[in-house]
DNA sequence: AGAAATCTGTTAATTAGTTCAAAGTTTCAC
DNA sequence: GTGAAACTTTGAACTAATTAACAGATTTCT
């Protein structure tokens, strides 16, 4: 199955704003409602569902449960997924204490962080670890995703380590680049540059509105 | 000036590589160097370089102090750009100790929220005001830019009020989907939206090796 | 039952973004 | 000074993503 990474990228939204529009009673729904709901263009909407075969009924639109479930299992929400935390500063306790579990079947399954006061304690029932363990636990555990809110300096290092320890995909918070081979897959989030670019935005398009993600 | 989207988006990054480059000495760089810094395809890189004219020299590279005061020039990195944080929850309280202003001359001048135990104190200098006072306070102040790290159910009603106080730009890490007038730029940082798209690009683009933002 | 309205699926057109590669400068080594 | 090597600039090709537009199916209305 071929799908663009642009619409791979909104499925997880369109599946959390099905779920909304479910909880609220409705049952059905067009491309133009949901465009209203997620604000993505009804076009793309419909040629992103589209990608998957024949989703809605002409003159009807789609239905609500139908979408969910269908999306449910290409979201494959019906196996939790458990990710590691590396590195429990500010931004780390943040996300222990942001309930992933709720919405996506995704969960902090533990933390590390190089502090020895945090070794051994739990943060919203989440176990936090010293760092030499990471290898250990990461293999009892059986996890291949990991979020990273690092400081800079060792982002790289870890990231090894990481790799070395069967670690698929990385959700990097850290402003570092990060090198990794060809299969390991990562994600940048990159605050400061989000912050800059917004302000950039601002002051060079002022007439335009565009949306991002990403 | 037409800059396209996705270039805009990596100047900052640009900008804070060469910084980098330049504080370990280095005065001259090729795009295929800044290209295994930043992990973006040499020929993006000097096609982005390009639309602001000849930045380099054929045979030579680029200039790192040249090039530095260019972006900082064109990132307006001489003028501070004041910022609003709206929620003082974890994930504000992140960005609070967070030292933008280090790199980006960006600075969180203040920060509200519900909580009247919060309201009157000072995190890392920056003062906590009473949601009550947000129209005053940013009017005052002449702020247009707010980070937003409320709870999702009132993202859109705190929007309204933002966009009645003359805000301009909108970084959002709230789920929810903002309405907002035509000259509003909000951009979308959706954390559960991030990680549930990155599991499922493991799953079923498990050769593929790419990268975002954003 | 028939006419009007709704709404998808998809083809085609458009726009945006990336990458290639030829042409042209500059540097460097000798 | 000369030739080879290094590197940018930029038109052109290519790939990805979005948007428009409409035929066809279904529903809704009367």
């Amino acid at each position: 199955m071929k799908i663009p990474q642009a619409t791979a990228k909104r499925l997880p939204l369109y599946y959390r704003f099905l779920k909304n529009l479910h909880s609220s009673g409705k049952q059905r729904v067009s491309s133009a409602e949901l465009s209203e709901a997620v604000k993505v263009d009804s076009a793309t909407i419909r040629r992103d569902f589209s990608y998957f075969g024949a989703l809605g009924k002409k003159g009807y639109g789609y239905n609500v449960n139908y979408l969910i479930s269908f999306f449910r299992k290409t979201l494959d929400q019906d196996e939790l997924t458990k990710v590691a935390l590396i590195g429990v500063g500010n931004l780390g306790t943040a996300f222990l204490n942001y309930n992933f579990l709720k919405n996506n079947n995704t969960k902090i399954e533990c933390a590390f962080d190089v502090d020895p006061e945090k070794m051994g304690t739990m943060i919203r029932e989440v176990p936090v670890y010293h760092m030499d363990e990471l290898e250990k636990v990461l293999s009892e555990d059986d996890i291949t995703v990991a979020i990273l809110t690092v400081p800079a300096p060792v982002a790289q290092m870890i990231t090894d380590r990481l790799v070395k320890a069967n670690v698929k995909g990385i959700l990097n918070f850290t402003p570092a680049r990060l090198n990794v081979p060809p299969l390991i897959r990562v994600h940048h989030i990159d605050l400061a540059v989000e912050l800059q670019s917004l302000v950039y935005f601002l002051k060079h398009y002022p007439t335009v509105e565009i949306e991002e993600e990403e």
